[in-house]
DNA sequence: CGTACTTCTTCCTGTTACGGGACAAAGACG
DNA sequence: CGTCTTTGTCCCGTAACAGGAAGAAGTACG
């Protein structure tokens, strides 16, 4: 299949390509509309787009009460790949040029392992889609990886959970294994970006999303755009104190809030629970799966375990706490809650909720929505493919 | 005096006066060089302004190697109003378009008198900077308030510390009085874009200015625009908690920020002290003045007394543990303390300095200044003159 | 002092972008 | 079948714009 060669010439081209990307196939008409492009215009640019492949005639569209309209669409041979790093799985999926997901592969493994045996396990899972046939070649790829990134060079900084990453010239790297432009960025800002493109974020400008993994981290996004930071660390709340006289943290601190109350600590705590025989809930699952993890915990609680809900309901308010500072410093519009603990669901969310209203000022949390993420496991993935799209879709 | 009546007609003559504005007069090929526009377009454009009255020619400027080039600077009657209202003061200055401060008053006043007999106040000050000659009339005005502002329409909404002012519309009403336009903001968003604009910040994009004043505040700028949040009140961080059981806070809340460490809690703490005869040096100073305040505090910190230190020592270290949180969060490339406290000096920036880069990540802190700021009681109000200019600078 | 070279400004022209009117095409509606 | 609405195309006048040419006003140097 051919791939995308062409980009955007100038700005209206971008915006148009953006517009079908965001609102799917379109008339001409209804295209002028969104854009406010005049006619003329708009069908010069269109008939660029055109002559370029980008977009393609596709059928007549619905009439508005006169003469029926022809349909543009994005090149239907169009794929985007996203690429989604976690702490301890991989997330590979194939979309088309609307961001539609159109094959999509999960896969447990250690990041840990480092680069080059994630890379191969990738492009292994990359190859399994390709022959599934919603592939052939991509025209980009995005990918996140669980740490920092200096974003405009594509490569982890200073990775805490990720040794042996530092350094690794992940953009460079994927984009000759694809041959496609690539873009890399933090897991979490993806998973904001996942949730602003096709999640509960839609509509908001600013907003941050908490992300409660392996860590916890949280994605900012600044009038529609995210910030990463001076050095591509924005986001990274896992070490905010909680606590002074708290638990010892790896990163040397005492009282992070990752040492509090993340899957990883969550985990511990239910194992210690169990041994200690403070739930016989919990010592029956450690019983029978050797150790626990935060899916446990969330089906405890399910069951009504009252420690299992401890946990959840002391975590959520740790969180909690930290969120309320952050909600007074920054003002969001909306407080988006995701990770792999979503499991937690609503009693996560409500001592999360409590706190953050208790503590913030009226004026900040008064029309502040706080919500579960939408995408779940989807979001990383979406987010790539939206950062690679949003790249070739802006002006060269 | 004819007053401005004119606003640029496009982009390209707004970047013209911001350029004028930031550095000064200047010739017209250097405006080519900074602007990057063709010198037809800018023949024209400068033309026009000239036609408007915005600009004047204003000499010859120094050869570079060649035929001399006349000057071009921004109509050199022009004159902005800059107006900070903190908690215990009023300040009132007057710039010419360069934002120049070509008069200042300082005034004692406490906010809670209420917008009425403050803004007779600031009237009666802005007529004696006009009977002085600094100004006639004004074509624009800033003006900074205590609290959260409605940016759009310029009104103080729900105000903690400045009951009476809710509502009252602080934009429409200086509006009327001075019959020019006006922007209001909140007095720590002011406060950073004075920094920006002629402090510590001019290079920096993403920062954030820390004021530690009756109260403590924070603005935040994000890409070189102030981040005002949803509702106006981003910035507030005096209500997050940095103990979960410290004092008792006025917002009904706990171990508050503002409750251990601002202006307020500094004196409270210091008369204490030396009240129990803790400290001396405070008792004499009680004594002699029947009150103290943070200067006091600062005093007797210079003269080595151990109490006063040890309070500003505690301080730095509660307003660090927040910052560090912020940091951690935002990854700004600076960090500006300011506000009525800094006359506690080194000691207290220390104190702030060795805990955010004890608790925030290297990556983050690694090159992160944390400053003074640069113009002490000026930065409000020129900060305001910013805020007015960048306003009308701006295409209509 | 004169000549060569720079720099700066103005004038001019060809190109491109753009908006909107006129008109044709295609369907909706009665 | 006729009329109305919407859509797409063509076309033209205007404005924006870049860059060349030439003149004005300096400097550098013999």
């Amino acid at each position: 299949m051919r791939r995308m060669t062409a980009r955007p010439a100038n700005a209206h081209q971008a915006r148009l390509l953006r517009a079908l990307r965001d609102s799917g196939p379109n008339s001409r008409a209804q295209l002028g509309d969104e854009t406010e492009l005049s006619r003329s215009k708009l069908a010069v640019e269109v008939d660029r787009l055109l002559e370029t492949g980008l977009v393609v005639a596709d059928g007549l569209a619905a009439s508005r009460g006169g003469r029926r309209s022809h349909n543009i669409r994005l090149a239907p041979g169009l794929r985007f790949l996203g690429v989604d790093i976690g702490a301890t799985s991989v997330d590979v999926a194939v979309t088309n040029a609307e961001l539609e997901i159109l094959g999509h592969l999960t896969h447990p493994m250690d990041v840990r392992e480092g680069p080059v045996a994630v890379f191969e396990q990738v492009l292994n899972m990359v190859q399994k889609l390709r022959d599934s046939g919603v592939a052939d070649g991509f025209d980009g790829a995005g990918i996140g990886v669980p740490g920092p990134v200096r974003f405009p060079e594509g490569v982890p900084v200073a990775p805490p959970i990720m040794p042996g990453w530092d350094g690794f010239p992940v953009r460079e790297a994927l984009s000759q294994e694809l041959g496609c432009p690539v873009m890399v960025d933090n897991d979490v800002n993806l998973m904001a970006m996942g949730e602003q493109q096709a999640g509960v974020a839609r509509s908001v400008r600013d907003f941050f999303c908490v992300k409660i993994g392996t860590g916890i981290g949280c994605g900012v996004v600044v009038g529609g755009v995210v910030h990463r930071g001076m050095t591509g660390s924005a986001g990274d709340i896992g070490h905010i104190q909680v606590d002074p006289e708290g638990r010892q943290c790896a990163c040397g601190n005492r009282g992070c809030l990752e040492a509090h109350f993340s899957g990883a600590a969550l985990a511990r705590d239910a194992e210690a629970a169990a041994r200690e025989d403070r739930s016989v809930e919990l010592a029956g699952r450690l019983e029978a799966a050797g150790r626990l993890s935060a899916a446990d915990v969330a089906a405890a609680a399910a069951a009504g375990d009252g420690v299992a809900l401890d946990l959840i309901q002391e975590g959520g308010a740790r969180t909690g706490q930290v969120i309320a500072g952050l909600v007074s410093f920054f003002n969001p519009g909306l407080v988006v809650i995701g990770g792999g603990v979503t499991g937690l669901g609503h009693h996560l969310l409500a001592s999360i909720r409590t706190q953050v209203y208790r503590r913030s000022l009226p004026l900040a949390t008064g029309n502040l929505p706080i919500v579960p993420a939408e995408l779940g496991p989807a979001a990383g993935v979406t987010g790539a493919v939206r950062l690679i799209s949003d790249h070739l879709f802006s002006p060269a």
